[in-house]
DNA sequence: GATGAATGAGGCTTCATTCAT
DNA sequence: GATGAATGAAGCCTCATTCAT
């Protein structure tokens, strides 16, 4: 609906701090004040800047929550990389069980801050947060290639879509539930889960 | 936030039929313009009826998202019930098939409606959405008990709720996604997720 | 600016019921909530009929409160009349002693209610307190004249304006002031100031 | 019930010149179309400055109105010190003739707007007015004490009392009715009661 | 006569955005 | 580049009033 690109490029140094400082202060009211309450004059208050300003860096307010989800979609993909990146070799209940661990961990780390933005991405149209399905996905279809001999599923494609997408939806669903399951029950449940269907059982 | 409760009840058939026109222009609304195009004067211009009459029934704007996600989450619940209630004796193959064939029908009807309604809860914190998912749950929480000897999970709560979640994440975002699989193959393929889950293969 | 006419002369005793029921529902309106708070819908709830009957005997809102204070004003001026109207032949003191005496307990007698109309009277561009004030007036004026002789202003008209107003002044003032002065007191003192001024002396 | 205090306080000069203007719009609405029809967009169009404007300077509609009244009691307030300031150590004859006179001066002077914000302070409850009452009565009450030996009261605090609303009481009264006195013939008698109350003689 | 659902103008207030300094 | 006062369209909501039943 309106450019996401924000309207200068930050090359220099003192300007990309500014965009920062925006952004974490997008974020901030977001969580604290909720979709309603985050203006743009209360966004560039608290990130300690005047609203001219910001609308130096971005050309209307959805522009800042789009950069703000995008660099949150990074952040995201780039930890589950970490985390599950050298994963390639390990043998499937070991994969597995980290994967999945790796998406709780991700969860608990500011639970606030990835609601209020997840929330916003849907109230944008939600066109960005699929990036962390798809970088998530291409992850998993890369150690099921690798691994395909030892598994059930033939439809590579569609295994790791729904992989990704039913251990998504067990830990979102758990983390927002308002009576969530043990941790640790969760963490194995869903692998058993997963290995079942990969494999057939889950010893 | 705000009483979710009409603020008259609509006793008389006129009344009642007022309150649906302005639900239904509520949905329509959203899905045509989204949650910042829908205000209570469009919503009420819509309806056919003036915003006065619209704040006899309800007592702000937010009420009136409340009954409409109320009332489709009666919906949504009754029309599982209406598919799934008489699966209890099934077969776990069949009841696993119908309730996801179930699903999927459910999300291919009024497609735009049911996720411009499941944006609108989020926004308003989705404190109702839950109540398919609970509804859904005790379901599949009676059929797990029924045949509790066959199937391998111990935990049944976190079975169920476990079943639901994945399905509905499955379901979900394959609706969601831009390049969604193909209904037969998905449906195929999330039955037999299940069915391993469940009973360690999917004869 | 509205006509302060009552649309239909209530002849009939159930009218008349009625009309009593809107008006000592106005004036508990008024106190309860407020100006802004006295709108006729809740008028017409708090005296048990519909919003229609009330603007059938009202032309509208303004006239309900016209015709509130009109109540109000004979009420006042006939308490006074049965408090000093058989003073006539009283020696000045007694007299004085007697009206001070009266207007106080007039105050005493519904503040709340005594507040909140004379407010709306001025909202409304008070006419009609004055009625009360002119009624007064005519009773201390009466009484001067029969007194001529042995008081000093020549002015009758002059002096018995200054009376009212100045007994009305001091009393009014000393109900709205946080710190009121003791009511024996004031009565004294307020007596004297009269006394003094009409005699030179108030022995 | 809101707080009196501008939302920014107006440092810098233009700012000063726009909440003046807002001021003078709202003394000029109210006086122009009364209560109801002082709107903030009116007030605000009248300034010649936009809504958004004024509501940067004023959290809401209540609080301009306040800070009207405490402006016109500062005025009002001020002009009386400037008019009875230097009479402490003139005889009570001419002080009293100047505290009266001052007052008559104080209603010619704006008559309606003075009216205006009256019935506007009433509206809110009043709790500024009295200011104007209390600062007058300290004036008052420190004359007395000075010449407390040539007066026949004997409570300062009282007779203080009662002379400021026995006066403004006389003088507001005389300003509202239809058929005002004369304003020479008014003067003199006033002050003609204030010194037969404080001396028993008025030569 | 009474009812109360419906009306809709209009009030208060917010906030994305601009632009003169 | 930065500032922040100013803008004004537009949203939510109320309430005096009407009229079909």
């Amino acid at each position: 609906m309106s450019p996401p690109q924000p309207r200068r490029k930050p090359t220099q140094a003192r300007a990309r701090a500014t965009v920062d400082a925006i952004l974490e202060a997008a974020a901030q009211v977001l969580v604290d004040r909720g979709f309603d309450g985050a203006s743009t004059n209360r966004i560039a208050e608290v990130a300690g800047v005047s609203v001219g300003t910001l609308y130096q860096y971005f050309p209307n307010k959805d522009a800042v929550f789009v950069a703000l989800i995008e660099r949150h979609c990074d952040e995201q993909i780039a930890l589950l990389q970490a985390m599950v990146g050298d994963m390639v070799a390990a043998p499937l209940p070991t994969a597995v069980r980290t994967y999945v661990a790796a998406l709780i961990a991700t969860h608990d780390r500011d639970r606030a801050v990835h609601d209020a933005i997840f929330r916003q991405a849907m109230h944008l149209g939600l066109p960005s947060l699929q990036r962390i399905h798809d970088g998530t996905r291409a992850i998993v279809r890369a150690y099921l290639e690798v691994h395909r001999e030892g598994i059930l599923p033939e439809d590579l494609d569609l295994a790791a879509f729904l992989l990704v997408s039913m251990v998504e939806g067990m830990i979102d669903t758990a983390f927002f539930v308002t009576a969530p399951p043990n941790r640790e029950a969760l963490a194995d449940e869903v692998s058993r889960v997963v290995l079942r269907y990969l494999l057939g059982h889950a010893d």
